[in-house]
DNA sequence: ATCACAGCTGGGAGCGCTCCCACCGTACCT
DNA sequence: AGGTACGGTGGGAGCGCTCCCAGCTGTGAT
């Protein structure tokens, strides 16, 4: 079924049939040669590549200066064919999403992850996945095992790819939970938490209708930051009103919708906790078309603490995420999927990272 | 809707339950394999595979079926052994970079990129480039060739990767060149125009003393943005005065200092061209300070048309660049240099990107 | 019928590494 | 002395593919 998709990837290449012949990477020094020079065998090499300990001193000096002499760096295809691992991981992340939480907060995964695997020789594999067709095609490529974990941003409930990973055994990490029981190892910040801590900073300042603009129920970290909302508000000894809560999509429009429907259905609300920066730069756009002052007569306060939130006047107050980290710590749980896979009881880790609130001038 | 097809890989799956041996991987059919359930040989299968037209239609057919039925994949590392090369391509980011273009130019790039990459079977590598230290352990694992092409985003002038790279014979294609007469090829937006369209928008308006915030002059891309603004100024018959040429670091702490020395140099400014949308943002806030507005007192344009322009009160005019074309314009150079390296007299492939103003209040 | 020459095909010989097993010597026992 | 043990070591046997060449078929020209 797939054989007939497999063939049309080729076509590039047959163009260039017989072109790269220019010895690329023939000619580097291989294993073998670092073998005869050092006057070992080739087993012996690479004991002392891999950091065996089963060398004897006098050898290992001798075939590290073979190595340095000769310029050796081993080949990392070879390698991985006879050991039949990949030496990479692949972070997957699904196209949309790079639009919607666009920002820092793609960035900033990449380069946390990055950081994770700096010290690894690991490679970073990055698949951006647009279509169905791709997402296909992606699940093809893990089920041969061509990586040796993958991490996964931003996957939505009903993904199959982590059950799928979870089918074959491949050591996987999700940047944030599908549902509040996730069973696949994950990575997640505080969204309760920080969403509380936002709107417990509302409530401190004295505001008595903080409404609160969500995002789409149906994603976890949503409901959480929900769930936080409510949090404070009851722990303020309030109820929470039906009226104050929307949900959008976590775009600028939606924000802008929604900050229209409060308005209109509470005209006296005096805070709004927007559950992205995004969304806050749409309800402040509506705010300011409405004439309400922020944050004199409405104090607004985001959460992801992007750019957008930086740059907006008044500079809004939002909830960081320590998003770089989140990247770190998925690579760090990755590499212990990956090592300590024997035994199958084990606790799949769960990390939740905290937030924190930084206050700017709109509350 | 994908759920039917990935059950599909159930199969060979379950089949293997306990087969399992030491690691992953194995047990899923080869080249081999399929030959035999074909009835052919090794080497009209990996023909087929390669999508060679030296196989009558019955074989290949034949193949076919078995490809499909027995579900093999063709094992890359395996292929990129027998084949010598890598079936892959590194995007290397040096990290400073990141968080100075932040914005969307970066994941912009990538996702151009990936776009790019989609429909070839090359891997796109993530190189993240932190430290002195890291840029040696890449250069060394460019020399080992161990990709077949590489995409360098925002190298600077000094940098000595290019050279390398041209030394080796590895295919490159930069995102920007480093002087006016780069060698290496290469993608770019185009600066000087994008800059002049800015300016001469400013003028059209009505705009007598027109600014600029440069970025820092030892880059190329800066210099493009003075040139074009240079050339619309004089094109409108004026000269290009000094006092309304300051020069920052693309950083909005250097758009908030430059917009200060405008300010005491030429009071009586009415335009200011910023050379980025963040440089942009922080001589907005001086000019709030000063009791200028936008654009009644002072009209304001950027260049990059990030978010943060979107976001500015008002919105900022700024000049778009085809970041994500730009990505997919250097894949399109990269497959050219990777397939075409043959003669080594072909002229090499620079490309230049046109930009476009984006109009909103601020100007 | 014979020969030449295509068009296809099978399979040997690697690619550069890891794995593993047999083997060496030395040290330490009985 | 012979036996046991064990840290070190060499090198065969692959990993799954591509490359290439020899060989095999069928066709058309002689």
């Amino acid at each position: 079924m797939w054989g007939l998709e497999l063939l049309g990837m080729d076509g590039w290449r047959r163009e260039m049939a017989g072109t790269r012949r220019h010895g690329a990477g023939r000619g580097r020094p291989t294993l073998e040669e670092v073998a005869a020079r050092a006057g070992v065998g080739r087993g012996t090499v690479s004991r002392v590549i891999n950091g065996s300990p089963r060398v004897s001193d006098r050898t290992r000096t001798a075939v590290e200066q073979a190595v340095a002499e000769l310029g050796y760096v081993p080949n990392r295809v070879a390698r991985a064919l006879a050991a039949n691992r990949a030496d990479a991981v692949a972070l997957v992340i699904p196209e949309p999403e790079t639009r919607l939480f666009a920002e820092p907060y793609f960035s900033d995964i990449i380069r946390g992850v990055g950081a994770g695997l700096a010290d690894t020789d690991l490679q970073l594999l990055l698949t951006l996945i647009r279509t169905p067709k791709e997402r296909q095609r992606l699940a093809e490529y893990l089920s041969a095992h061509r990586v040796d974990g993958v991490l996964l941003v931003s996957v939505h409930a009903d993904d199959p790819l982590p059950d799928l990973l979870e089918r074959i055994e491949m050591p996987a990490v999700l940047s944030g939970r599908r549902s509040a029981h996730e069973s696949v190892p994950y990575v997640d910040s505080d969204n309760t938490g920080g969403a509380q801590s936002a709107v417990e900073h509302l409530i401190g300042r004295g505001r008595e209708r903080v409404a609160t603009i969500t995002g789409p129920l149906d994603m976890y970290v949503a409901q959480c930051r929900l769930e936080g909302y409510g949090a404070a508000v009851r722990a303020a000894g309030r109820e929470v009103e039906e009226e104050l809560v929307v949900s959008a999509d976590f775009t600028e429009e939606g924000g802008r919708r929604a900050m229209w429907q409060l308005l209109s259905q509470r005209p006296d609300l005096d805070g709004v906790f927007a559950a992205s920066d995004v969304m806050a730069a749409g309800a402040r756009q509506v705010l300011r078309e409405n004439g309400r002052g922020v944050p004199d007569d409405v104090a607004l306060v985001g959460f992801e603490d992007s750019a957008v939130a930086r740059h907006m006047d008044p500079p809004l107050t939002s909830v960081r995420q320590a998003t770089e980290e989140m990247g770190r710590a998925m690579v760090r749980v990755l590499l212990e999927e990956i090592g300590g896979r024997s035994d199958h009881t084990a606790k799949r880790p769960q990390l939740v990272l905290p937030t924190q609130l930084v206050r700017r001038e709109s509350s």
